[in-house]
DNA sequence: AGGAATCCCTACTAATTCCGTGGGAATTGT
DNA sequence: ACAATTCCCACGGAATTAGTAGGGATTCCT
């Protein structure tokens, strides 16, 4: 259930351009030294973003990108599904990147109620929860519930 | 976000066995031609799944394997841990396979506290649903719920 | 005008993870 | 004895993903 290094990236990223939203634009170079990752990766992570309409940019000397739209207009589900191309536990239980398992019989085949179920709860968080929320959460103290694992 | 074709194919087997609950003991060819899955990755799959007590073996002819426990008192979560060794998302928010990250201050990672939360979206599904609570959703008509992805 | 900074784009390589296979030993029922 | 089956570990290869290379286009500054 892992999320990829491309999304993990692309996220902090973002979230630190919202928690600066008001510095104006800022450069790959800048971002990726805050954030701890490789430039080149940045950047073609920031084209996907950028085309999807995350981020907008500005070419040239003084150049740079800046969120498309206000950080609590945009939700980590939205850039995950940009990045990651789904969101979705297993390939059959995903709407924009469906693709047929193998079981031999997908109309009652209880691993895909459940993973559908897995599913409404990912997608539950993460596109009710914007840039801005994330970031609100962390300065009210992270609190700890203890579920584990 | 992916659930490994390990844990699919476990999870797919052992639903497999909890409907067949009754029958007694089951071989792994058997599991195997039934549920689509190669026999000789099954066969990984169980040895793992016997360490960790999930099922029982009988070696020898008429041998085979039978749940360690009833149905509804294996949970799905349960299974995935064994198989993909965590379900957290990330590393950063794992207890059982914690992994440091590379974000600039872990304490104030916006991002972390986010993938907690749907860590425990997650863990809250598959930590509550065993195999016959999956079973039996089933059985009462999959309905589907709209939410997209 | 020239140079520096920056985004844009494509292709390639490297690393890792994961799926699946092979072969043989131990165990048990017939 | 023989056949069926679990047990065990190691290995090969495929696929995915992370990261790099390099050059082009655009804009700003002096």
């Amino acid at each position: 259930m892992k999320l990829s290094t491309r999304s993990k990236y692309g996220l902090r990223a973002l979230l630190d351009m919202a928690a600066h939203v008001d510095d104006g634009a800022v450069t790959l170079k800048e971002l990726a030294k805050r954030n701890n990752i490789p430039v080149k990766f940045l950047e073609q992570i920031f084209l996907a973003l950028r085309n999807a309409g995350v981020v907008r940019s500005r070419v040239g000397a003084q150049g740079g990108y800046h969120l498309a739209r206000l950080p609590k207009e945009i939700t980590l589900g939205e850039v995950i599904r940009v990045l990651d191309g789904t969101i979705a536990p297993v390939g059959c239980v995903s709407q924009i990147a469906y693709e047929p398992c193998t079981c031999p019989d997908m109309e009652t085949c209880a691993l895909r109620a459940a993973m559908n179920r897995v599913r409404d709860a990912i997608v539950g968080v993460v596109d009710t929860m914007s840039l801005a929320d994330a970031l609100a959460q962390t300065k009210t103290r992270t609190r700890r519930n203890g579920r584990s694992d």
